[in-house]
DNA sequence: TTGTTAACTAAACACTGTTAACTTAGGGAT
DNA sequence: ATCCCTAAGTTAACAGTGTTTAGTTAACAA
């Protein structure tokens, strides 16, 4: 037998070869410069074929985020790993930023865009609040860690708001880098400079007064 | 005479037709939802009509982009009124919230966009620094009387690195929620409790210990 | 050898931003 | 009154987009 086993794993090696194709594209060019036809070019298959493996544009360059969603959690389990919780936090903003500035069309994509909402499916199931694959359930995991642990001021007890928040700050300063970081319009200061202030700033706006010096 | 002066006036009426006509289009659909061929049919004109007015798709939006920077300059200058130059920070930034969330698809173009750089125009020029029609050099202004007044803590002088971080913190709080604001993956806390703990949290931060109690 | 299935393709549809070539209306000068 | 010219506006087309429909082809199962 084993023709079906075959059969479906030459189909996912297709299926590789365009995700291949499409994410070679989309980080020099972005989502908008990667065309159905390009990517069909690139691996050889007509641009229907494409169609045969994703919904449509969307849903491939969406299989393309899950990955580096995966990806990026990983590097938070990899290099967040100071034992003072306030440190592991700055930590973790330090690699989100560094994550974002050095894919600045992943980013865009995965943060920067208003998706439409789709229901989730087994994929999404399978990553949410699992934080070895969903970087939020690590960020979050360690901030009720540094709550645990009293080193936030005591009115401060919402992970959820507090991770957000959090986000929030990091995703400002990349976000504003990408796209308003080459603008004219404003004197900006070096982009290491504002992250360091931002994390600084943030942290030491969370914990009680008198827990950080400087 | 008068023929040139009538035929300008007349010109710019019809300019100011495609405007209107852009801007509606653009608050409902977006920039991507929007066609030079659907503005055409509005203002019933052909489409390459609008070419006579604008080089391009862009400079169009650009233009309308131009009007809500000096909008929002305008709605800070009006509102921000506080005489404590921390409790107006505060104000500026939850003015910017407040202008960021009731206008999404004009804030996605202003600030979450990235547009090719183009050499600042005459109308950037007039623009720029001046705090009446550039919010950025209001928030700017505000900072620097924050300095001056002794609010921040005393290693922080420099009025452009701390409104750069200022803007990211509001900018962070907004574009998450525009971007992932209804995205299920997170369990998301109310956006005025985001935006509260982010100003709260970050002022907290750049004042000395002492200066904020809570 | 036939029938079925599934991967794949060619051609087309309905769009997009933009441009080149043409028309036309209005005023100035002879 | 006639000519000319300027500039606003149009038509038709180009080159591209995502996507769909209908058809082909190749490999396996019966």
């Amino acid at each position: 037998m084993g023709v079906k086993e075959r059969r479906e794993r030459e189909k996912s090696e297709t299926r590789d070869k365009i995700l291949d194709a499409a994410r070679e594209l989309f980080v020099s060019e972005g989502y908008e410069g990667v065309s159905m036809r390009r990517v069909a070019e690139i691996i050889e298959y007509s641009p229907t074929a494409i169609y045969l493996h994703f919904a449509d544009k969307e849903e491939l360059f969406r299989e393309l985020c899950h990955q580096d969603y995966a990806r990026l959690a990983e590097v938070f389990q990899s290099s967040a790993i100071s034992s003072d919780p306030i440190e592991r936090l700055k930590q973790i903003g330090a690699i989100y930023i560094e994550f974002g500035t050095r894919n600045p069309n992943h980013y865009k994509f995965m943060f920067m865009t208003t998706q439409p909402v789709h229901e989730p499916d087994e994929l999404d199931r399978e990553m949410i609040g699992n934080p070895e694959v969903d970087a939020y359930a690590f960020l979050k995991w360690a901030v009720q860690q540094a709550v645990d642990a009293g080193s936030f001021r005591p009115e401060l007890t919402d992970a959820d708001l507090i991770s957000q928040t959090l986000w929030a700050a990091v995703h400002g300063v990349i976000s504003l880098q990408i796209a308003k970081g080459s603008d004219q319009w404003v004197d900006w200061r070096p982009l290491a400079d504002r992250a360091e202030l931002m994390l600084e700033t943030t942290l030491r706006g969370l914990v009680p007064p008198q827990k950080v010096e400087g």
